[in-house]
RNA sequence: GGCCCCGUCGUCUAAUGGUUAGGACGUCGCCCCUUCAAGGCGGCAAUACGGGUUCGAUUCCCGUCGGGGCUACCA
């Protein structure tokens, strides 16, 4: 690492809409990586495609980062809900700089290290269908690095469009060094005469980016691995402009099922989305911190500080990691079993309870206490936050009695149905005089009593469990007549009663 | 097609020349037990393939195969 210069690194999102996690987890390291060497992480908005602007967007990207509890030291911030920047690199949106963008592109004409070109898009199509169909590399023929300053000025005050164009150095290799895949190296001719300024006076990513790496003094550029095959030109760019290199990180992709690049159209990809499904946010920052790293040890569990503390940018991993929903499941029950070890979520909040709660019907949220057992139960019986729109189908019994044989209600040990029966009519007969006040608290007490003296606590347990789901398979009798009520439990079991005869 | 990157259980990963190739998630089985779930215990499961280098390769080199990314006036 560069001696004595302090770090600074930046998370440079396009503000296009949601936050993806893979984005996230770009920020994430970055995060990490300056606070692991006491350096600065700031933000800034690459806002320069018009065409792609959403309302907002910026907005909730911050809105997301502060979610999660990833704090930046310079660039935009919300305060009501309203953009303020802080910094002395500024403005740290790119569609306030785009005059900056504009001077250097001139300037790099002006040295003979660009040129206008005037190519329609109509022409440009055309060419990458010929060169297609032709089955030779794509891109730019070089048409316009042929024109004469004479022809180039008087097409300009014709007011021809035209995009600003890198003059790519032919011959010759462009090598770099990346922190996690060491040396590559690329060969100079296959690079394109790429895009610096669009026809509408913003800058492309590229122009724009490097632009504003060097002005804001970033040190290490950390970033996607798509972001790898055209690290050339921004490094040709950088000596363009007889700029420092700054070092290079590509990380590896987060990865689909099927190993593509992780994507909308095959689930959730954007943090709000976890989150608004009552995922914990420290269960998907976990999550997603070891997805193509980890600290060498056997430790599953981490808190910012942990990461903080473990992180290495040596130990990030060179291939893709895929989104198991498997274990970002696994460690949202994890904090949710250990509220103790949260240290963003407030801990009288639970929006996963509050989501649960939705599911609970109208006739049964009116009885205070019949609400909460079955919010417990449900709770308790889930796997995940991802379980949670499937409540109505996984608890349907409590809505309705399913259809069900009376043959089910015979306890394995039974000899005949008359054998339930007759323990039914003996569990009514017992909690039909508790009383509605003292209903959650005695059910459990009395039946297990019964259950007790009858030696096999199956005899009693198994029946009317049947009885109260209609299934072989459900939650405890008990739990059931908690969440149903006196009334609906009393109403099940007779019922029961009157199945066999 | 061209360029670039990658390749340890199904998944996330540990082990960078010497391990019975370890852990976690999932899965399966057992225990517990009124069913299920939970919990406890245990099992199955991987170095893509072929050549080298070496006394010895998961580890280093080459090739093959496989996967992915990029190939825009999008980022």
């Amino acid at each position: 690492m560069e001696t004595g210069k302090k770090v600074r690194v930046r998370y440079a999102p396009s503000p296009t809409g949601m936050m993806h996690v893979g984005n996230f987890r770009t920020a994430l390291y970055n995060f990490l990586f300056a606070r692991k060497h006491k350096g600065v992480f700031y933000i800034r908005i690459e806002d320069t495609d018009q065409s792609r602007f959403v309302e907002g967007g910026a907005e909730n990207i911050l809105r997301t980062l502060v979610a999660m509890g990833i704090e930046h030291d310079e660039g935009p911030f919300l305060k009501n809900d309203h953009i303020e920047q802080k910094g002395d690199f500024g403005p740290y949106l790119q569609s306030q700089r785009l005059i900056i963008y504009q001077q250097s592109a001139n300037q790099l004409i002006a040295s003979g290290k660009a040129y206008p070109c005037f190519c329609v898009p109509e022409r440009l199509e055309k060419l990458r269908q010929e060169q297609e169909g032709a089955k030779i590399p794509t891109g730019y023929d070089r048409l316009c690095r042929k024109l004469g300053a004479e022809e180039i000025e008087k097409r300009q005050t014709a007011g021809e469009k035209f995009v600003v164009r890198f003059k790519m150095p032919q011959g010759d290799e462009t090598t770099f060094e990346d922190m996690i895949r060491g040396k590559i190296s690329f060969q100079n001719k296959l690079l394109d005469d790429y895009v610096l300024l669009k026809s509408d006076g913003y800058p492309t990513y590229h122009l724009a980016n490097i632009i504003d790496d060097y002005l804001m003094g970033t040190t290490h550029v950390i970033r996607g691995e798509e972001w790898l095959p055209s690290t050339p030109k921004h490094v040709l760019l950088y000596k363009a402009f007889d700029w420092q290199v700054p070092y290079f990180a590509h990380l590896p992709l987060l990865l689909n099922p099927d190993r593509s690049k992780l994507s909308k159209r095959q689930g959730d990809v954007a943090v709000e989305d976890y989150l608004a499904k009552g995922y914990y946010p420290e269960a998907v920052l976990n999550f997603v911190a070891l997805l193509g790293w980890n600290p060498g040890t056997e430790q599953e569990i981490f808190s910012l500080d942990d990461l903080t503390k473990e992180f290495s940018i040596e130990r990030i991993h060179k291939s893709g990691a895929i989104f198991d929903h498997n274990k970002l499941n696994w460690l949202d029950d994890y904090y949710h079993k250990h509220k103790e070890n949260r240290w963003l979520t407030p801990k009288d909040v639970d929006l996963r309870r509050e989501l649960i709660k939705e599911f609970i019907p109208a006739h049964i949220i009116s009885n205070a206490n019949a609400a909460t057992a079955m919010l417990g139960m449900i709770e308790q019986r889930l796997h995940g936050p991802s379980d949670i729109p499937h409540i109505p189908e996984l608890f349907s019994f409590l809505e309705n009695t399913p259809p069900y044989d009376s043959t089910l209600l015979l306890w394995k040990k039974m000899k005949s149905l008359a054998e339930a029966k007759t323990a039914l009519i003996k569990i009514k007969e017992i909690i039909s005089h508790i009383n509605e006040n003292d209903w959650d608290e005695r059910i459990e007490i009395d039946v297990m009593d019964l259950a007790q003296k009858y030696g096999d606590r199956g005899a009693v347990l198994w029946p009317m469990r049947v009885a109260l789901s209609g299934l072989d398979k459900s939650p405890g009798p008990v739990e059931i007549a908690k969440s149903l009520g006196r009334k609906e439990t009393l109403k099940r079991i007779d019922e029961a009663v009157a199945k066999i005869n």
